[in-house]
DNA sequence: AATTTTAACTTGTACGTACAAGCTGGAAAT
DNA sequence: ATTTCCAGCTTGTACGTACAAGTTAAAATT
């Protein structure tokens, strides 16, 4: 709970931004602002500061002050095209299964760590809708590192990432991904309502998260014939 | 070429790097030693090395020192599975179009800014081999920003990339992508030699470059039967 | 009234100091 | 000979100060 003078300034701005007290190009308090209402010197305050630039929560303009970042265009997390545009209206998520401790997969393409697959497994199963069609087929692996609620618990948001930023302050600092286009075999196509044979897109993937020993493994089939999946990211 | 101090250090570092006078896993000179050689405070030096590791050259060990990354797995920036591994020997990038000045494309997917288009469109197409298959069909356009040589001289380890960083500073910051599974159509099957109607993974890419007026397109299509497209990015 | 200047804010760079915390190898104690 | 300890290195955090540079709005000038 202690930590360093630096992450509470950060953790307590994070906090205030992810619940929306301070939204979307509202202006943070000036850094001498920030000094005198926490007693601490600028140069704690700016290194706060810049860890919040560096996870995409804000941005700071010369000679006007730090603005809350429109939409979190965190590090190229996957996004169906117009996913995040037509934010919950014509986007639908529906659990095929819920999380839940199951046996590691070996469907999982990219190596799990040894010290991952000692620990027992939390996977759960989605379909992802645009406007009323499946579009994404996802499987996702963790280990149990015992995150109280996780199981049980909706999602913020149906986005697990913001789940576990937001309920335990738990970032994505990377990830690790092999594409691959491919015919779509009788499940996937059965699930995304499109003829066998059909191309897919194959996603594997590997997210890196604050929490050095909690590794997220997805894999996702997408049928982008109307909707390509979107990736952003920046420096 | 003044600017402030800490980037004159940063680009002295970057440059030995880059030319390989500090190699793979390498130890930098200390923070106080860089002090002394450079006469500044090592709050500058600090600064100067962190430039560095946002850009993925460095990585810091408390209590240890600072290391020079392995490769420079950075931003996001797309491999063939393989391709990075297996440098030099089982890969090849022939040019089927050698960069000159063309027209802007209208097959580029990702919107080109106003301020791009005015200017004149460098483009080339390459076709990349790994162990005599060709797996890649890459196009790229850019804006044409005078940068005297690059149409002529070839390129750094035949990376485009590299070209920018050593020869004019230019780093990749971010980028943004959208990712389809296709059915190779005649041209495509024929140069990737597979047949017609087979799944092919399309990349739509926008790199956008520490010079606000370089961004990069690029439309890739990809066999990613043997090989698949790797991709690797952190914070 | 319109323009210019100034003053008061903001963030950016750079200085210098001090101590904490992690690592390492040689000296000291066992 | 082995272990323990410590001194001297490394980076990490935090203090405080000063001035440069970009922005803005009020004040002074025209």
């Amino acid at each position: 709970m202690t930590g360093p003078k630096y992450r509470q300034i950060h953790n307590y701005l994070k906090e205030k931004i992810q619940k929306g007290l301070y939204s979307e190009g509202d202006i943070l308090p000036s850094e001498n602002e920030l000094c005198s209402s926490f007693s601490i010197t600028r140069t704690t305050v700016r290194k706060a500061l810049e860890e919040l630039i560096k996870e995409g929560f804000i941005e700071k303009k010369h000679g006007k002050g730090s603005f809350v970042k429109e939409r979190r265009q965190s590090l190229g997390l996957l996004n169906v095209k117009g996913f995040s545009e037509a934010v919950g209206q014509n986007v639908k998520t529906v659990f095929l299964k819920k999380p839940a401790i199951r046996e590691w997969s070996n469907q999982i393409q990219i190596p799990v760590s040894l010290m991952e697959k000692q620990k027992a497994c939390i996977h759960f199963e989605r379909l992802r809708f645009v406007k009323g069609e499946p579009v994404m087929l996802e499987n996702n692996w963790l280990p149990d590192i015992k995150l109280g609620g996780l199981i049980s618990n909706e999602f913020v948001e149906a986005s697990f990432f913001k789940t576990l930023s937001r309920n335990y302050r738990i970032e994505i600092i990377g990830s690790e991904s092999e594409l691959r286009a491919e015919n779509a075999g009788s499940k996937i196509a059965e699930l995304l309502k499109i003829k066998e044979g059909y191309p897919v897109l194959h996603i594997s993937l590997k997210f890196k998260t604050s929490n050095p020993v909690l590794n997220i493994y997805s894999e996702l089939y997408c049928n982008t014939q109307k909707y390509p999946i979107g990736n952003i990211y920046h420096l």
